[in-house]
Parts: C-alpha cells; sequence; structure tokens
DNA sequence: AATCTCACG
DNA sequence: ACGTACGTGAGATTA
C-alpha cells in the first residue's frame, strides 16, 4: 500500500508564483488553488497511491521559533492575494474528501517526518510531495520525496529515491542534515558554518561523513587550513544548525494510513464548489456531477501509429491521399525527422523521410491542407529541403497565442491542456485542436486577423530570417576594436579616481565607489542596492570627474560587447545576419526579434548610429527604407475621435509644433524648441497612461506644472479624454481591450485589490489598442508588400521588421520603384480618418536609408 | 535564476 | 496613501 502526502502550504506557494493571476466570477482569486489541483492531479497520475493527505503550516510560532531567537522572523507574510485562496483550498480538499493535518506548534516539514516512519512502521510506502528540498533527509528505501517545480507554467517533477539521491548528492539522504549543518540555509534561517558554502560542505560530506566524524578530530582532516579555523570557529553554529536542520519525526500527532485511503471518494460539496471558482476545467476532466457520484474517468485510446517503411509506403501513400487535413510535426531532438497524422493514425518515421520522396511530395503537396503547431519554423525546415511552403491552413500555437497573448509560450502540451483539457500530447492533438481553437476564433471575431494577417504572414518571416542581412564584418571589427583604447583608458581613470581596482560592470560595486566612498549625494535605490542607472548619474554630472567617465565606459563597453562582439558572433557562412521573428511573444501583438535581436541596433547616439553603417546591402544591391510617420499618435487621433487632433494632422504642420501651440497658447511659429519638445514629452506619455510625477522627471520641471500642461492638453484634445475613461470603463466591463483588427489583451490586473497592480491594468488598457493596432497595420502591409514584390516578379525582398519601419533589399535598377510601391502599401494597408504617411528612402547602407 | 542596465520603437 | 510611462532582448554580475 502506498500514501501520498503532500507539503500544503510548498505546494500552493509554487502554484501561485507559477499560475497566471486567475479568478473566479466572482472575483476571487484561484490560481493557487488551480495550480495545486493541477499539481495534485498530476502527482496521483504519476504516484498512483492508495492513500491522499496534505499537511499545512499553522501561523502561530513553532516550538522552535521560540526555543532559538535567531531562527525567526524574516518569514515574510504571504502575499495578500494567496492568503485569501487558502481556506479556498481548505475547502476544497475538504470536499474532495482528501484530509488535512495541521498541528500547532509544529512545522509542516515535521508533519512529513512523522507521517512518514509511521508509514513505514506498519508497512505502507510513503511518497512525500513538496516544492523545496528540506525533506530529502526523509529518504529511506520505503519513502520517496517527489520535488515539484513550475516553470513558465510548466510542472516538473524529480522522484528521489535513494538511488535517485545519491547520483546527484554523491552521500546518503540522512547526511542532506549534515550538510545544512555545514552550509546554513538562508531560507530557513539555518546560520551553517560561516565562510563555508555549498561547495565546500558537499565536499567535507562526502568524504567524512556527519558532523560528529568532522568534529571528533579537526587536526586529523586533509583539508586546507582556511577551512579548518573556519570549521573550529564555527563548531557551536554548525551544532546548533544540526539541530535546526533536523525534521522531526516523532510529533504527537494520531495518524493512521489506512484513514486517508481515498478514491475520488467527492463530496456533494464539491460540485457547486468547482462552479463558484470557475473550475470548469476540473468539473469536465474529473467527471465531476451535481449528485457527487464519481464515474470512471475516461481513458481515450491511443492513436495507431505506424513507422513509414518500403512496405507500408503504398498503404501510407493512399491515407495521404484520401486524408481531407494532416497534421504535421517536426520532431524535436532528431532534427531531420518529423510525424503527420491524418486523423486515424500517427505516421513516423525511423529513418530519413528524405528517403520517401513520393510520399514528402504528397503531404507538402499545396492543395492538401495541412495544420501545424509554429508553422512558420516549420516552413523554414521545409524550404532548407526544398519542399513546398503551401497548404498551411492553420497553426494551432499562432491561434492559442491569438486567445490569450498572455500566456507567455505555447508548448503544445500547455495548448492541449488549457483547451482540451487534457494531459497528453502529441501530432494527433491538432486535429482535436484545429476545430476548438477555429470556433473560439470566430467567436471572438479574430478570423479576418488570423486568415488575412498572422497566418499569411508565417512564409513571409520565414522569407526574411532566411534571407538575413548583410553586415560588413571587417568594418564592424575594425569598430570594436577601435574602442578597446578608450575602454582601457576610461577604466583606468575610473579606477585612479576611485582609488582602487574594481568592477566597473558590477552595480554594487559601483554603487559603494560612488555612494560610500566617495560619498556623492545618493538618489534612488533598488531593491538590492544603489541605483547606477543613467538617470542617476546623470544627476551626478558635474559633482565629480568619474561620473562622466563611468557614463562614457558604460557607452562604449555596451557597443562592445553586445554589437560589436555580439553581432560578429553571428553572422553566418553567407555573410549575413539570420534573425528569427517571434509572432508568439508579446502581449500587443507586435513581432519580437531574437538571435540576434536587430530591432535594438543603436540610431539613437552618434557613436552607436556608426554600427548602422556596416549593416549594408548586398553586392549589387541597395536598401530601401520605409517607415511610419507617428502612426501612434495618428491611431489615438483615430481610436479616439478626437477632431482638433485630426486637425491637427491634416493641417500638414509638424504634429508635435501644433500639440505646443495648443497646450501652450502660442501661434504657431512662436514654438520654441523646448516647448516643442515638452509637447512632444506629453504626446508620448499620453500614449502610455503616464503621471504627471513620471512626465515631471521626464521633462525636468516640477509635478505641478506637468500637471496643469496634461490638463491643457486634454482640455485641447477633449476626444482623448473621453477615449481614456470609455476605455478603461470598456476594460473592466469586458476583462479585456482590443484593438481594430480585434486582436485581443486579458487585463486581469484590473481586478487586483493592489493600487500599483490596478494602475498598470490601466495604462494597458490605453495603451494596448494603439500600440497593438499599429502592429496589425504594419504586418498587413508586410504581407501585401511581400505579395506585390512577388507579383511583380522583382527580386527585391524584405530583410527586416522594426515596428514601425520596413527594410527590403533589391536590384538598384528596382530601387525607385521598390521605394514608391512600400510608401504605397504602407499607406495604404488600412483607412483611417487621418492619413497614414510612410516615407521610404535608398541607400547602402542602413544609416544612409534611414 | 534573478537582477540591473541599456539598446530599440 | 500608494509609486510613478507602453512594448521588447541581451550581456554582465551576483546569489
Amino acid at each position: 500500500m502506498k500514501l501520498m502526502i503532500l507539503d500544503g502550504n510548498s505546494i500552493v506557494n509554487r502554484a501561485f508564483y507559477g499560475v497566471r493571476p486567475l479568478n473566479a466570477p466572482d472575483g476571487t482569486p484561484t490560481n493557487a488553488v488551480f495550480g495545486f489541483l493541477n499539481i495534485l492531479q498530476r502527482m496521483l497520475d504519476e504516484q498512483k497511491p492508495d492513500a491522499v493527505c496534505v499537511s499545512f503550516d499553522r501561523k502561530e510560532p513553532t516550538f522552535r521559533h521560540r526555543a532559538y531567537d535567531g531562527y525567526k522572523a524574516q518569514r515574510k507574510g504571504m502575499p495578500e492575494e494567496l492568503a485569501a485562496q487558502m481556506p479556498v483550498l481548505k475547502e476544497t480538499l475538504d470536499a474532495m474528501g482528501i484530509r488535512r493535518y495541521e498541528l500547532s506548534g509544529y512545522e509542516a516539514d515535521d508533519i512529513l517526518g512523522t507521517v512518514s516512519v509511521i508509514c513505514a512502521d506498519k508497512g505502507w510506502d510513503c511518497v512525500v510531495v513538496t516544492g523545496d528540498k528540506d525533506s530529502l533527509q526523509l529518504i529511506t528505501d520505503t519513502t520517496t520525496v517527489c520535488n515539484v517545480k513550475t516553470r513558465m507554467g510548466q510542472t516538473e517533477t524529480i522522484n528521489y529515491t535513494p538511488e535517485v539521491f545519491r547520483e546527484e548528492y554523491g552521500f546518503e539522504p540522512p547526511l542532506m542534515v549534515d550538510l545544512k549543518a555545514l552550509m546554513g540555509d538562508s531560507s530557513d534561517n539555518i546560520p551553517g558554518v560561516p565562510g563555508v558554502g555549498e561547495k565546500t560542505a558537499m565536499e567535507l560530506v562526502r568524504r567524512y561523513g556527519t558532523i560528529e566524524n568532522i568534529y571528533s578530530d579537526l587536526s586529523a582532516l586533509d583539508i586546507k587550513e582556511g577551512v579548518r579555523k573556519k570549521l573550529a570557529a564555527g563548531e557551536e553554529s554548525a551544532r546548533m544548525s544540526y539541530w535546526l536542520a533536523t525534521i522531526l519525526k516523532e510529533v504527537p500527532m494520531g495518524f493512521d494510513p489506512a484513514e486517508n485511503l481515498w478514491d475520488k471518494n467527492y463530496t456533494e460539496a464539491l460540485y457547486p464548489l468547482f462552479k463558484r471558482l470557475g473550475f470548469q476545467k476540473f468539473i469536465e476532466k474529473w467527471g465531476i456531477q451535481e449528485s457527487a457520484a464519481a464515474p470512471e474517468a475516461r481513458e481515450k485510446a491511443e492513436m495507431p501509429y505506424i513507422c513509414v517503411e518500403d512496405a507500408v509506403l503504398p498503404d501510407v501513400l493512399h491515407a495521404v491521399e484520401a486524408a481531407e487535413c494532416l497534421a504535421v510535426t517536426l520532431l524535436a531532438g532528431a532534427d531531420d525527422s518529423l510525424e503527420f497524422c491524418d486523423g486515424k493514425t500517427v505516421y513516423g518515421f525511423d529513418s530519413a523521410p528524405e528517403r520517401f520522396p513520393a510520399l514528402l511530395a504528397a503531404v507538402f503537396s499545396p492543395d492538401k491542407p495541412k495544420i501545424g503547431h509554429h508553422v512558420k519554423e516549420l516552413m523554414n525546415a521545409l524550404a532548407d529541403k526544398g519542399l513546398s511552403r503551401e497548404g498551411f491552413v492553420f497553426d494551432t500555437a499562432l491561434a492559442a497565442y491569438l486567445l490569450d497573448a498572455n500566456e507567455g509560450d505555447f508548448p503544445l502540451s500547455r495548448v492541449a491542456a488549457r483547451w482540451l483539457g487534457v494531459d497528453t500530447a502529441g501530432t494527433d492533438t491538432l486535429l482535436e485542436l484545429y476545430p476548438v481553437l477555429d470556433a473560439k476564433l470566430r467567436e471572438y471575431g479574430m478570423e479576418k486577423l488570423y486568415e488575412e494577417i498572422e497566418l499569411p504572414l508565417c512564409p513571409v518571416l520565414s522569407d526574411m530570417e532566411r534571407a538575413g542581412f548583410y553586415v560588413d564584418r571587417k568594418a564592424l571589427y575594425e569598430f570594436g576594436e577601435s574602442l578597446n583604447g578608450d575602454i582601457d583608458r576610461l577604466q583606468n581613470s575610473i579606477w585612479q579616481h576611485a582609488g582602487r581596482k574594481f568592477n566597473i560592470n558590477s552595480p554594487k560595486q559601483l554603487g559603494e565607489i560612488l555612494f560610500e566612498e566617495l560619498m556623492l549625494p545618493s538618489g534612488r535605490k533598488t531593491k538590492t542596492g544603489w541605483s547606477t542607472n543613467v538617470d542617476v548619474l546623470e544627476k551626478l554630472r558635474g559633482k565629480h570627474p568619474i561620473v562622466d567617465e563611468v557614463l562614457e565606459y558604460r557607452t562604449l563597453t555596451k557597443l562592445k560587447s553586445t554589437y560589436a562582439d555580439g553581432l560578429l558572433k553571428v553572422i553566418g557562412e553567407d555573410g549575413r545576419i539570420h534573425s528569427s521573428f517571434q509572432m508568439t511573444v508579446t502581449a500587443t501583438g507586435r513581432l519580437s526579434s531574437t538571435e540576434p535581436n536587430l530591432q535594438n541596433i543603436p540610431v539613437r547616439k552618434r557613436l552607436g548610429a556608426e554600427i548602422r553603417k556596416m549593416f549594408v546591402a548586398g553586392p549589387d544591391m541597395v536598401l530601401v527604407d520605409a517607415d511610419y510617420s507617428q502612426i501612434e499618435l495618428r491611431l489615438l487621433a483615430h481610436i479616439s475621435g478626437d477632431e482638433a487632433m485630426r486637425d491637427a494632422f491634416l493641417s500638414g504642420e509638424d504634429f508635435h509644433t501644433v500639440t505646443a501651440s495648443r497646450v501652450f497658447g502660442v501661434p504657431i511659429d512662436e514654438v520654441t524648441p523646448t516647448l516643442r519638445s515638452r509637447a512632444k514629452a506629453v504626446n508620448f506619455g499620453i500614449v502610455y497612461g503616464i503621471s504627471a510625477f513620471s512626465l515631471a522627471q521626464d521633462i525636468g520641471v516640477f509635478p505641478n506644472e506637468a500637471k496643469a500642461y496634461m490638463d491643457a492638453y486634454l482640455d485641447r484634445f477633449h476626444g482623448v479624454r473621453d477615449y481614456m475613461e470609455s476605455i478603461k470603463a470598456k476594460a473592466k466591463a469586458d476583462g479585456y481591450v482590443e484593438t481594430l483588427f480585434r486582436r485581443r489583451r486579458y487585463l486581469p490586473e484590473l481586478k487586483s485589490s493592489n493600487f500599483n497592480v490596478r494602475s498598470f491594468g490601466e495604462r494597458v488598457a490605453l495603451n494596448m489598442p494603439i500600440q497593438g493596432t499599429a502592429a496589425d497595420i504594419i504586418k498587413l502591409a508586410m504581407v501585401n508588400v511581400d505579395r506585390r514584390l512577388k507579383a511583380e516578379k522583382l527580386q527585391a525582398r524584405l530583410i527586416l521588421q522594426v515596428h514601425d519601419e520596413l527594410i527590403v533589399e533589391c536590384p538598384e535598377a528596382e530601387a525607385e520603384h521598390v521605394r514608391k510601391l512600400l510608401e504605397e502599401e504602407m499607406e495604404n494597408a488600412v483607412q483611417l480618418s487621418v492619413p497614414l504617411i510612410a516615407e521610404a528612402h535608398i541607400g547602402h547602407s542602413w544609416a544612409e536609408a534611414h
């Protein structure tokens, strides 16, 4: 017989921090309970125990807290949103018929220890499920410890048997106590031996075992003198720590494993409870019914699998021909293999699929409808093999992203868990997801966004990634080298001023030098120490010569490491840099660029902009660079319907100048550069949902003055004020905001009881429809540009997108035509109530064309 | 793995 | 009374 005991507090903590905020229909936060149930379910599936129970800590100081003063305090209070869920969790366990154990005066660990020993006495196996490592000392032949981690929303478990433990630590489980006695544990406030860290402690325990053994004769140990001294000095602390680290195993609790037998003995309270919490997923998955009767768990029959070989090839070909739609996945790891499924059978390969060209041609025939998960990646692989990329009618990852971009990332297993409620996923799952996700997209009115923008963008991005951006490698290398001298000179001078050598790249060390040793007036602090960022350093300018040097040092080392060295590392054999464009990352609908990020190549400062001179057109080619003029502000004018703002754009005058004229009440030709730049800051601030305080910070005036600017702005453009109010109200009512093309972003933050979190939600409500619509528009323009370049049989090809900017590489002869084409397609991607303006330029380098 | 800093729109 | 702008990715340090 086997009993499973969960460390309630530890697991619920993991769940709380690992699962994004969720709320019941009545607003109660539920993510920790939801996550707990997911972990519980997973452990039930994996361990299949006969009996189940859960232990909890009580808030009161425990027996050992009182006994040793240094051990108390510092237990951070639970966040309010988690505390609110504890009673709900307990109610849930009760309704599920699972027993809870909490005992005043003892820690959850002590209950775990006692239960494991009682189980052993009665001949039961015991599994301890916990999120931290404290319980590893309990491992025996009959007690295993299952460590649960939640990373990026995915639950991972490690099941520690004595063998697994020995493999990882190199000693026996009970010696875990001795290890902690030496190295300490800051999260549990166990001091350990000062100066002895993990490395030393591990080594000592591996070689000498218990601390008893170590301290029986320190002089006999074959160790460094320094370590011997630290051990001698820390003996008392070590013995105290040993005692603190030992989990009690004889807590006075009447416990009988047999009382915890559990076989879905749900009570009648469970159905209404899950209804109240909005746990539809668990009601369906666990088949909870109003009557509380537990039905048999539905077991889905596994789909037959056929490995493609010569003998079965004719049958497989036949099945492919007959299939209405195929699901296709690349297999991770085996980079050349793939699987596909026709809804009846899964087909795979155990040798290179290239051995079956006729089959590949049939599967990847343009008129064979296919679905995939991350279709753009699939297309890259297909293009490498010379197979057609046409015929993809659905991408389950892209669909899941559109349905809820907040999810973060979209492994198939998670998409399947969320939308099908199943916890296994394979190629066949894609075909089940297809109708479900497709129906949801239609329900949300997203089919146009999906079918006309996102899906058609896959091949466009795939082409861009494969095309890459040519870089003048030699010039880039020389630029990097040219920085060395100045970096060196600055480093020495900074050390001189500081009076000693230190690591200038370390904010911690730099902060100590500036604010403690040089006693410069200290500004903000961060969580961990002094803030040393540009804003802080700018204010220190002129107070000490070291400040300017640090700023310049930062500029140069950034250019050197991130841009010169960093980019040289990723230049391909073709002399070009091939970035990846991620379609399922941002919450607003923008693309992101990785490995390397080509969307943050310097431009704003003189020296940084040098880098763009090294991004050049390939031989006999030129670059055409087109960007939208103030697209976000134009969208603000359009979306808010503000007539004054619309007129400002129609007037043809410089927009920031017009704004300044209206806000500060001066004629257009009397707007000074200062006034214009303040107006510009207000314009941007409005789009981000700024506060007067931050605006003041940004433009260097007092908050009350900034407040006056904002008031004047919103009076002149009262449509904007109305928009700010109405979008927030709508967001609160619906729980989400959307773009012109109905891209959606949920805003759970608006329900938070935390002021800061809620305010953040309001700013996002304001900003996302604007930033997101701009993203929709340029994506649509990209699809149209690509279509036209191909239709007109031009050699020109898109090579980069930077949010409001597109870059095309083409033969010189095509340049002028492409320039006009780009402007035309970008300006006409959508009709707004204000003109949309794009300007394109031709050049040999990015610097020149921009 | 988390934090800080800084590059971009 | 709160704490102070939206969206990203990468490199270096520290824990």
